[in-house]
RNA sequence: GCCGAGGUGGUGGAAUGGUAGACACGAAGGACUUAAAAUCCUUUGCCUUAGGGCGUGCGAGUUCGACUCUCGCCCUCGGCACCA
């Protein structure tokens, strides 16, 4: 007997992890044409300094999957970078005096270290960090390109703004009333700020159909987007000759319109309040601007409002109609004023309850009216009270009013998105510079696209005043141009997911050049993503962005493409014991686990846990399982066979085995469930086992040992590529490719027929070769335990499903 | 409130119209050992009068046959929420 070497992680994984990177045998050739490009991509991490199990989480199933892409003969591109621009980087500035930069880089240094534990196949000469100059250089240049076409604009409004991290944030990023990041109470305030006319792409970015994402994220996004097709109806002021105009998507109500309620940010409330209401609408004005966005948009909230005295006049039938002001309206959507229709839409109605205002029907489900409303009425019905439109139903009636009022010139048809422009600018300082100029009348002036970068200074005080700490730079702050003279610099940076809308492309480009951005040949070569993962909190913010961002680059000619990311797939959440992750509490840390039991071991049992979709629960117990396997896998890879004891007879079922195992993992990469492709494995060593016991034919058990290394060389990377060399095969394992099958190996002479009684299983038999259906009924009849429980009944029907089952029902 | 995903042994989970519980954990028993650990073997859904009966959140339905399809309800998680 030979003298084995056991299983020792600590020992082989260095070793290869230094003999990869030596022979580089992950970097990938990108303008090689030999074989069919893929590029898988995973979310990039913020560089936070630690790679904790939510990371390995995310990153191993995707580095598995490209291992498995690879090996099926495609140039398989897998990148990894750093998202290095964000607040943390300025709050340890802040906390600890420590420079940004430095902070940044040294997190880095310790997170690539943690990468390399993990056993990547990262093309690391591509990695990319979004807060170098050479990096976000572009994000000027694109910034500058979409000014250049109005996409990019400066708009003084209502934003909303983070007390905590004294900054404005975007719509997506205020999630129930709270910053997504800080969590804190957000508020509304009137700036100038930058933003990007997402708006323009509303409609094109709810074409999701060809996109290979799950439908949870398309549906988020279309309900982010909000598309609603409705009717502007301009109500004349009873004085004067201004209009107020209100959105509606319910315009076959118009008859039942009995007031209209303003938001208190509307532009007409000085014109319609009269002298006598001036003193109660200013103080409602200032209450509700007190009251916090939560308070204003909770629908449990009393709905309040005050009269402003003065009147509209419904273009439809001329009635004088009050207008009030209300804070559950919204400035920021439809047209910032409503109709009210307290029959037919609830809000309205409690609204009308409260200030006794009338309640006209308007909508019947028989054409019959009724008075007694306990609520309103909301759905379609046919139009009652509506002079000549009597008698329609709602969907028709509001294509023919909506024609009367575009006839008579006082509504239109239009559609109204939920989404809102985005904006980017942010009073922090660790971000992109914003590429701008202001002379001493705040007329805009570009910076030279030639001049950038425009770099992001060393700043000395972080502190965030609601100010942008570049403000408090002198020497960055005012800019000497050759042809304006004295101007002043802007001081905002970029929303840090300007930095990720992009970065794909950058992956696979070429970064050399100083003049364009992208490669275009490569861009050409290896977009749209074909696989990118991440996780689904992402679905309004980033993936949003970062398919803005590829039509607008489309649209300037940087990318011919129309989506960045052609599937997308999301991991769920990792949990230990039933309860979140958290570093106090229950912490889980991927290094010591790594240092005990191996990186192999960590990655294989986050696969095993279950679906990588749904999410997991670690448990420790648990993880003993994938250890005590590996050591298995280990055992059974290193016989020596000539200890084997030579016999043929199973020759058959051994083939059946192999190649039926092939196919069952194959086919499992292939839909994500890494989970059971390893209980696959395991079925198969534990056969091995067995055969082994058994004996079988030498060659075959060699073969079966060569084919085991490869199917779990994309999970487990260092035992397999250890095994590879133990077992006379030459470096490396990952390079091979992944084993196929033959369907015809697959299948077997025997069939083992189900016979079933009433739809209860009653027995088993098996048959060789082909039978008639009628010599299967008969062997299975003749079956005594079948006998028993067909005697004395009488059978109405014979179900046989070939070579599976059959079904006697009897009565 | 609306939308989406899900609910299967003591636990993680498998099976997407055809033998429910693969694989793994845990547990029990055994082998090896002075002993323990490790390893290996056996058993392991529940009830049981030992012949069977019951069983995939609950209740109906479709079907020869339902974890799987349909309808209603309950619960958990995620998203959205005064969007006119």
């Amino acid at each position: 007997m030979k003298n084995r070497i056991p299983y020792n992680p600590s020992l082989i994984e260095p070793k290869w992890q230094k003999k990869w990177k030596d022979s580089k045998i992950y970097t990938v050739d990108l303008d090689s044409k030999d074989k069919k490009n893929y590029f898988s991509l995973t979310m990039f991490p913020y560089p936070s300094g630690d790679l904790h199990i939510g990371h390995w989480y995310a990153f191993t199933p995707a580095d598995s999957y490209s291992r498995f892409k690879k090996m099926k003969g495609f140039n398989v591109l897998h990148t990894q970078g750093f998202d290095a621009f964000g607040l943390p980087a300025e709050n340890a500035a802040i906390s600890r005096n420590i420079n940004p930069m430095k902070w940044t880089f040294d997190n880095i240094d310790n997170m690539r270290g943690q990468f390399n534990l993990m056993g990547n196949s990262y093309d690391w000469t591509r990695e990319l960090i979004t807060c170098t100059p050479e990096y976000y250089k572009w994000n000027q240049f694109f910034f500058l390109k979409m000014y250049e076409k109005g996409i990019a604009y400066r708009k003084n409004g209502a934003v909303w703004w983070d007390p905590i991290d004294q900054t404005t944030l975007a719509n997506e990023q205020v999630v129930e009333g709270k910053s997504e990041r800080s969590g804190a109470d957000v508020v509304r305030k009137m700036m100038p700020q930058w933003y990007f006319k997402i708006t323009d792409y509303a409609e094109e970015l709810l074409e999701m159909d060809d996109l290979g994402w799950p439908e949870k994220i398309k549906h988020m996004q279309r309900n982010w987007i909000g598309k609603s097709l409705g009717t502007d109806v301009d109500f004349k002021l009873q004085k004067g000759n201004k209009i107020i105009s209100t959105f509606t998507t319910r315009v076959d109500t118009i008859f039942g319109v009995t007031f209209i309620v303003l938001a208190p940010e509307h532009d007409l409330i000085n014109e319609v309040t009269t002298e006598e209401h001036k003193e109660k609408v200013k103080n409602y004005i200032k209450n509700s601007a007190k009251s916090s966005e939560i308070e204003r948009t909770s629908t449990e909230r009393e709905k309040t409002g005050q009269f402003t005295g003065g009147y509209a006049i419904n273009p439809m039938n001329n009635k004088k109609i009050p207008i009030f002001i209300g804070d559950y309206v919204l400035g920021t959507y439809g047209t910032g004023a409503v109709m009210g229709v307290p029959a037919h839409d609830q809000r309205d109605y409690e609204f009308a309850k409260k200030y006794e205002l009338p309640v006209d029907v308007v909508i019947s489900k028989d054409g019959k009216i009724t008075n007694d409303l306990k609520k309103a009425n909301e759905s379609y019905g046919i139009l009652v009270n509506s002079q000549n439109f009597d008698g329609l139903d709602s969907e028709k009636a509001k294509k023919s009013i909506t024609d009367f009022m575009e006839k008579n010139r006082f509504g239109k048809g239009t559609v109204t998105y939920h989404l809102r422009d985005w904006l980017i600018s942010r009073q922090r300082y660790w971000g992109t510079p914003i590429p701008i100029f202001y002379d001493e009348n705040e007329n805009i002036i570009p910076v030279d696209i030639n001049e950038l970068p425009v770099v992001l200074p060393e700043a000395k005080e972080f502190m965030p005043t609601g100010q942008s700490p570049l403000t408090l730079d002198e020497e960055f702050l005012w800019f000497d141009h050759p042809k304006y003279g004295k101007l002043r610099r802007e001081t905002d940076t970029m929303d840090t997911f300007v930095d990720s809308s992009w970065y794909h492309l950058r992956f696979a480009s070429d970064e050399s050049s100083k003049v364009d951005p992208f490669n275009k040949e490569r861009l050409k070569n290896w977009l749209p993503v074909h696989q990118y993962t991440g996780g689904a909190e992402h679905a309004v913010m980033h993936l949003l962005y970062a398919r803005f961002f590829n039509k607008v680059l489309r649209d300037l000619g940087f990318v011919d493409f129309d989506e960045p990311y052609q599937n997308l797939y999301n991991q769920g959440v990792l949990l230990k014991d039933h309860q979140k992750i958290s570093k106090r509490s229950n912490p889980l840390a991927p290094d010591p686990l790594v240092k005990e039991f191996g990186a192999d071991a960590v990655r294989l049992y986050l696969m095993f846990l279950g679906p990588w979709d749904q999410g997991g629960d670690w448990s420790d117990d648990a993880f003993n399982g994938i250890t005590r396997w590996l050591n298995r896998v280990w055992d059974i890879s290193t016989r020596d066979t000539d200890e084997l004891i030579s016999n043929d007879e199973n020759n058959k079922d051994f083939e059946i085995l192999i190649n039926s195992t092939v196919k069952k993992v194959s086919e499992d990469f292939e839909r994500f469930k890494f989970n059971t492709s390893i209980s696959t494995l395991m079925e198969y060593t534990n056969s091995l086992s067995k055969i082994w016991n058994a004996g079988c034919n030498n060659d075959l058990w060699k073969e079966s040992i060569i084919i085991l290394i490869k199917l779990l060389s994309p999970m487990a990377p260092h035992i397999t590529e250890e095994l590879w060399g133990l077992n006379g095969q030459e470096f490396s394992v990952h390079n091979q490719e992944f084993p196929s099958w033959d369907d015809q190996l697959i299948s077997t002479d025997t069939k083992t027929i189900v016979v079933q009684v009433n739809g209860k299983v009653r027995s088993q038999f098996d048959i060789e070769g082909t039978k008639s259906e009628e010599e299967i009924f008969e062997m299975a009849s003749n079956n005594e335990k079948v006998q028993e429980n067909l005697t004395g009944k009488e059978i109405i029907k014979k179900i046989y499903v070939k070579d599976k089952l059959v079904n006697f029902v009897v009565r």
